[in-house]
Parts: structure tokens; sequence; C-alpha cells
DNA sequence: CCTTTGACTTACCAAAAGTAACTTAATAAC
DNA sequence: GTTATTAAGTTACTTTTGGTAAGTCAAAGG
């Protein structure tokens, strides 16, 4: 992982490369992220609590969440219809890492905002 | 940070959602994993490096990294022109994080794979 | 029968990212 | 003494991704 990084980021196989590309997206990360504090969730709840992603966006990256198998989605069949979401143990061993991320995200945004306002200038 | 995500979410002002929108770009996260292990590098070197980065994004990624005080740039006044990038320490605090979740998606990604096998049937 | 409800679709539009050609100025090659 | 090369970009144009607003579905309530 040291060395030959040069042939592992230009591979296609490259797991990071792999996992990074489809959680590079817009709305994944905080999905798992919303998933992991509140547990199991509504579909309008999610939609709610992000408060600025569009529907579609979300139904298209809860499906792909679904597919990569970090979220569940369970569907009530009623009128009007209830589909439940939650995150699979795949996507539970991910919020701590996140977590890390927003952490991190939370400690250094003074100094990040300094630096962008002085990059202004 | 436990209780009130509803709000924190919603804001303009969550330092997580500051953060995850400009790190939730295609290449910011990969760029910062490339400096990490392989210290000062030049324009080229990183694009040849990361392999399917165009030059236009590589020079947008890298000027917001440097905005965001995490990227340093150095222009050498010569020609053919020299220019070399490196982390700040701010940029080197990432790192292990990145690493982290660097490490989860080589853990997981054999789960994720059949996951996305599964889902297509 | 007309509205409401939740979880979507769909058609259309805007923003982000990719592609390929162009720029710059000093050497090197012809 | 033109012409090619070189590194780090920029620019004009195209494609991909995401946003907006309206429509769908079927039962229950008025």
């Amino acid at each position: 992982m040291e060395k030959n990084i040069e042939k592992f980021m230009t591979s296609t196989d490259c797991p990071v490369r792999n996992v990074l590309d489809r959680f590079g997206d817009k709305w994944s990360i905080l999905v798992v992220l919303v998933l992991g504090e509140k547990g199991t969730m509504r579909f309008n709840e999610i939609n709610k609590t992000i408060g600025d992603v569009s529907q579609k966006m979300l139904t298209v990256t809860l499906r792909t969440l679904e597919a990569d198998g970090l979220v569940s989605r369970q569907v009530f069949p009623e009128i009007p219809p209830r589909v439940e979401y939650e995150l699979t143990h795949l996507g539970i061993s991910l919020v701590p890492h996140i977590h890390n991320l927003a952490a991190w995200a939370n400690d250094n945004l003074g100094e990040i905002r300094t630096s962008r306002e002085k990059f202004k200038v």
C-alpha cells in the first residue's frame, strides 16, 4: 500500500478508487451519517432531515446504497405507502469513519474558513 | 452533536455539511491521499499518478485545496514552468482519516461487490 | 367524486466535469 | 533562424450529473 500507490491509483480495481468513486457523489455519505444517527427512518423523514436533497436524488442515492449493501429497504404494503430504511451491519461499520471525518471537519472549519478568506484577497 | 442533528443538517453553518460539500467533489480526497503518500509533487506528477483526472479538474481541485489551506503551491519562475505542491499541516492532519476510510474500502469491497451482483438480478 | 397522503417517476433545465485544442517563453534540434 | 519541445496551465465545447416541478398510484375521509 505504500510502495506501488501509482499502480493502485491508475488501476480500475483499486479498492480505494472503486469505493471512493461511489461515495464521491453528493449525498451518499450524508445519508449514511443521518441513518447512523437516527436508526430506522422513512423516506420523507430522511428528506426533511437533510433538508436540501431532491426527492429524485434521495431515491437514487438510497437505491445505490441498497445495491452496495449499506442500507436495507423495507416496504410496507399500505396506502399511502410506508418505506423504512436502515443501515446494514456493513453500513454501520462505516459510520465511525465518517464520524471521525466529521469531527475533523468540526475541529478545523475555523482554520479552513480563515484560509478561504485570505485566499480571496 | 447527538441530539439536534436535524438542526445541524439543515443549517448552512453545519461544519460537517460545510466541509463535506467541499470534499464531496470528485477529486479532492484523492489528491490529498496522493500528496500524503508521496510528499512534494509537481502538477504532471499528480496528474499521472491519479491517471484519469483531467488537467482542468486537477487545476480546479488544487486551487480549491490551496484556498482551503490544505495544500501549498510553490511556483518556480523557470521555463518550462515548475510548480510544486505539498500538504500543509492541516492537510497532513486529514490524511489518517482518509487512510482509515481507504482501509475500510479495502476490507469491504468484496462484500460490496457481492451485494451489487445480487442486486442486479 | 374530490382531496389528501407518501414514496416515488418523468420531462425538462442548470451545474459540474470531461475533451481537445490553444497559450507561453526559453531552450534544443534541424 | 525557423521549428519542435516542455510544464502548467486556459478556453470553447460536449457530456454527465443533479435540481425543479408536475404527475402517478390507490385507499380513506369529507
